[in-house]
DNA sequence: GGTTACGAAGATGTTGACAATTTGTAAAAA
DNA sequence: TTTTTACAAATTGTCAACATCTTCGTAACC
C-alpha cells in the first residue's frame, strides 16, 4: 500500500489556506527573504485575526520558511549560499537512503508506474527540446516518486513535509534552471534501473552522485559569480 | 566558530515552559503514546488558557511528538516497531553525513574536546563497569558533538531540534538499555580517529555501521520478543 | 560630545468568549 | 433488530481585548 503524499493534503481551516498562500508567497519571493513579518499588518492584509495568522506562522516555522524569536517576532528565512549547500548535503543523505529503501520496498506496480513516468518525460523532452519543462516539474516528480517509494514514513514526512518547500524556495530565489536536463535524465534512468534490479546499494550511490552533481554544479556557478563580482564590483539586487 | 546547540535554548515564555514539561511527559511515557489530548483538560491542568496550550502543542507537533487533525484534535504519537526502524534508517543517513562533514569541518579545538570527552567516558566506564551511565548520557553526548561538529545548520536543526526527541521517546517506551556499551565505546573511538584523520569518507561509513548495528540489535530483539509472544500469547502492557 | 536613564509607542504573548465542526446518543423509521 | 435521522454535548477554530515585553526616541547627566 503506497503511503500518502503529504503534499496532497487539502486546506480545510482558514489558517491552512493562509498558510498555503504565505508559503507560495515566500517560496516565490513575494515576501522578501530576511524581511520581518508584522503580525498586525499581515492579519489586516489577509483579513483574519492575529490568532489565526499566528497559527499559519506556526506551520511556516514547521517547514523552516520563517524563524521566530520569543518576544521579538518572525522573519522570513534568509537564503545564503552556505544554507543552500547545507541543504544539498542533507538532501544527498536523505534521498540517498530513500532511494536505497525504494529499491528494497517499492511494489512492482510502483516501479512500472515510475518507468511510465520516465518514458513520458522522454517524449516530452524530445518534443520541447528538453530544457525547461523537464528540469522543473519532471525532476520534482521523479524525486517525489522515489521518496514515496521508500515506504518510510519518517523519511517521507521529513523530506516532502518540510525540506522540499525550502528546496523550492532556494530554486526560485537563486534562479536555478541549470542546463543539466539531458544529463539529469540519463541519471534518472540509471537510478530507476537500479531500483528495478532491487539493488539498494547501487541505487543509493547513484542517487547521491546525482544530487552531489547538482551541488557541485551550484558550487562552480557560485564561484564564477563571486569571481565576476570581484572584478566588476558587487552586483545590484 | 561552533554553532549553537538547539537543545540548550532556555524557555522564556510560558508556552515554552509548558512545551518542555509536556515534552518530558511524552518522552517518559507519562502522557501515554497514542492517547488523545484534551485541550480544555490539559489547559486546566497546567493552569493556562487554551491558546497558550495550543501554542505549546504546535511546538510538540514540530518535533513529531504529537499529531493533529483539523477539527478533530491531537494525539500523542504512537510508537510502532516499524516507526522505530524507520527512525533508525533516517538517523543512519543523517548522522552518517554529519560525521562526514564533521571530519571535514571540525576545528582542531573541537576534536581535542571530543577526545577528552571520550577519555572521560572511558574512566567512567571503568569505574562503573560500563553499562548504565555510558549507554544513556555518554552515547547522546558523543552523537551530539559529532552532529554539532558538522557545522551544517540544516543538519543540526533537523537532528537535534526534532529527531532526537523522538529517539529519546522510543528509547524510553521500548526500554532500550542494550548491552552494546563496550562495543559502542570502541566504535566511538574508531569514529573519532577517522575524524581526527580528516577522513570524511571513512568517518561516514563507520558512523553508519555504528547506527546500523544498533538497528540490527533492535531488530533481533523485536524478532525474539515476537517469537516469545507467539508461544505464550500476547504480553500485557 | 557621548552615555545612560527614562518614557512612550508598538509589537508579541496571553486570556476568555463566541462560532463552527465533530461526535455520541436517543428516538423514529424500515 | 438494524439503520437512519435529528439533536445535544463537547471539542476545535476564530476573534477581539488585555498584559507584558521590546524598541526607539528624547532628555538628563557625566
Amino acid at each position: 500500500m503506497p503511503l500518502d503524499d503529504p503534499t496532497k493534503i487539502v486546506a480545510v481551516t482558514t489558517a491552512d489556506k493562509v498558510f498555503e498562500q504565505m508559503q507560495r508567497a515566500i517560496v516565490e519571493g513575494e515576501l522578501l527573504a530576511g524581511s520581518k513579518i508584522s503580525e498586525p499588518e499581515l492579519a489586516k492584509q489577509y483579513q483574519i485575526s492575529r490568532s489565526t495568522l499566528r497559527e499559519a506562522l506556526n506551520r511556516l516555522e514547521k517547514c523552516h520558511l520563517i524563524e521566530r524569536k520569543a518576544n521579538v517576532g518572525s522573519r522570513v528565512v534568509q537564503c545564503t549560499t552556505q544554507g543552500l549547500l547545507d541543504l544539498y548535503f542533507v538532501r544527498e543523505a536523505l534521498e540517498g537512503m530513500a532511494c536505497r529503501q525504494a529499491a528494497e520496498n517499492m511494489s512492482d506496480a510502483e516501479i512500472v508506474d515510475m518507468k511510465a513516468m520516465l518514458n513520458q518525460h522522454a517524449m516530452s523532452q524530445a518534443l520541447k527540446d528538453g530544457v525547461a519543462y523537464y528540469q522543473e516539474e519532471g525532476d520534482l516528480d521523479f524525486h517525489y516518486k522515489v521518496i514515496l517509494g521508500s515506504h518510510n514514513a519518517q523519511l517521507i514526512n521529513l523530506i516532502c513535509g518540510q525540506l522540499y518547500h525550502l528546496v523550492r524556495m532556494y530554486r526560485c530565489q537563486f534562479g536555478m534552471h541549470s542546463p543539466r536536463a539531458s544529463r539529469a535524465f540519463s541519471e534518472h534512468a540509471q537510478i530507476i534501473e537500479a531500483i528495478s534490479d532491487r539493488d539498494g546499494e547501487l541505487a543509493e550511490i547513484l542517487m547521491r552522485r546525482h544530487i552531489a552533481a547538482s551541488r557541485k554544479n551550484i558550487e562552480t556557478k557560485i564561484a564564477r559569480q563571486l569571481a565576476a563580482e570581484l572584478k566588476t564590483g558587487p552586483t545590484p539586487v
